[in-house]
DNA sequence: TATGAATGAGTCTTCATTCAT
DNA sequence: CATGAATGAAGACTCATTCAT
């Protein structure tokens, strides 16, 4: 029985996934991937160069995306407080977490609770350190365009924002949020939001 | 040649902390660890139980302190709207947080971010549920006594806040803010979560 | 350098016996067995499970040897006091036991004497107790089809009779038996076991 | 609180008697014993000079009374056939096994069973030999006091004889035998035994 | 006598990866 | 592309015994 090469890496990428959903990067060992997906042990390298890069390749998709979305999130063309402070834009915004987290949880759970050990270890500290000085970017803009408001925000409370981006959604990620709660939910966190950021703002 | 015991103990808990910090958990080794302290890897054996023994000694005082400071925050006799609205009430807790953040700074990270493998593994998971639970209790309270008011949090936001918490220590911990810098993050830290809080609850 | 599986897997098994017979199981180790049959430590575990998985497949055939001999000596159809008592019977049983000896010698040396620590540590004890269940049926059979005879051995001195059996083995396995005297053994053995029977089975 | 030298002698000796009969020689650690008889580990090397030595003197006692017991069963002043075939001499004989295991039950057991590893290992082997030897004199003696009598034992199954004698005593100890089927049973062995050696010597 | 620290070789087993076929 | 053998270091932990105090 043959098997198409894609449908083997398949497999080899969809067990691998389960084997570090359960048992995190360092804990999956290449032998368990193998008798999992039945593959040779050492057939796995002909597809992967190390367990490493199974384990990027299954986050890929993720990283991309998640990329996306922030880039696109705060690097859109028009610099405006509504970013913070309107209801909808922020609604729009957790509204696109959510969507990235129907279609990536996995992926998510992995990037943000699994992956020590890994090339991705610091993935998260190292993308917050990055949407930082974007934002920060973004905020300079801003007192360029608003020169009466405030947006002098410290670069730590910035900071801390994005790290709580991350956070929620690895609480969307694990304990899985029923439809009806959903809405109240997105109500309560960007009524917090924008309430809190008018505040620091307005001052 | 002997030394004093407690010499060697504190030798063996300072090289792992550094260790643990560096490599985390499970990338330590009980090699490792006793050629750092210059300790025979059996003789380790003769000041503690196992590698988890040693990190959760490490540990143990964080995880007091952090335990009192939550417990102590939320289950006071007093139950009132202040705790989450009141500029100074916030101002408090925050300060409070500083100072385990600057009194178990490497011990906090530990417990953050390098425990996979470890016996603490899901230390984070399991106190932000028990506080979810006090927490939610302290909410029922609340409802009871002021009736008019919207307390009606959904559960989720609920654990969401207070796994900000966490990663709000997490981010002080990797961060060293510097002092003039300080009171400035408190501001708007508290700023921004009595205006979400506020708007919340009067709606 | 690659061989062929079988010859690998041969030697290992060849050397581990040595060692066995020498050292006994638990004095043997993994390090030794590699060394002695020019294997890498670790490559050992592609051949096997685990030290017991050697230890086992070592004396897998004896033990079955050893099961069929002794449920085909007394599970017979026919139930019948020449089992016991004729001169023929019981010839052709400490023959089968020679024959075993001679076929299985050094397994039946490791199983009775060096099996402490392994899982066929109990081993004798197991089956002897076994054998003392299917003797006993098999005299009750007796009893009914004799009803004058005197076939109500105590359970303990059943007991013993089949442990002597195993002590029989032990005996000729360790002390190997020359062919001349092999003759006249039997004839004792035989000669003394059918008195013993006749004597307690008439009175 | 301090206590008699002797007191921690006999403390050590019995804990680790307890331990022996549990793990085995080899599985025993002087950890355990250490442990389990309050003593310093180290200490106990004041009282002992080894584990091997610790498990002598356990044994020594039995091991007297069981040399004590086979000699003068079997180098009496007085050469007669009744020793094998005389039922009241037979029963004498089992009578005093009997008492020796009453006596030393846990020791016999150690003896028998549990030795693996320390210098006892071959000690049944040992004495066995040496009796054979001694009953082999006997048995020469006899022939020439009695020299129609057929007294040509081989002596492999002079070998065997004693060997059953040790599986005796083994299933003695192991199997504790009720007082009421006491009887029952020593009447089966010797009848047993009698007429298999009367049935061999006046051949 | 008693203690606790020290030792150094030892236990079985697993690891990710490479190699020859 | 696939296989199974090979590697060599590493994993945590235990051992009986000794030493200095």
């Amino acid at each position: 029985m043959q098997c198409l090469k894609s449908d083997i890496r398949k497999g080899i990428l969809t067990e691998a996934e389960k084997l570090f959903l359960n048992k995190g990067f360092q804990g999956t060992s290449m032998r368990e991937i193998a008798q999992k997906s039945n593959v040779g042990l050492s057939n796995i390298y002909n597809y992967f160069h190390s367990k490493d890069d199974i384990y990027q390749e299954i986050l890929m998709p993720v990283i991309r995306d998640l990329y996306h979305l922030f880039y696109t999130h705060h690097s859109g063309e028009q610099v405006t407080m509504d970013v913070f402070t309107s209801v909808e834009y922020r609604k729009r915004d957790v509204e696109d977490y959510m969507k990235l987290v129907e279609q990536h949880r996995v992926g998510l759970k992995l990037l943000l609770f699994y992956s020590q050990g890994s090339s991705l270890d610091s993935f998260r500290e190292q993308l917050t350190d990055k949407m930082t000085v974007i934002i920060d970017n973004y905020f300079r803009a801003m007192k360029h365009k608003y020169p009466h408001l405030n947006v002098d925000i410290s670069p730590f409370f910035l900071h801390l924002q994005i790290s709580w981006t991350f956070t929620m959604l690895g609480e969307l990620v694990t304990h899985r949020i029923e439809k009806e709660d959903l809405k109240r939910f997105i109500t309560e966190y960007v009524s917090f939001g924008t309430a809190g950021w008018k505040e620091l703002m307005d001052a």
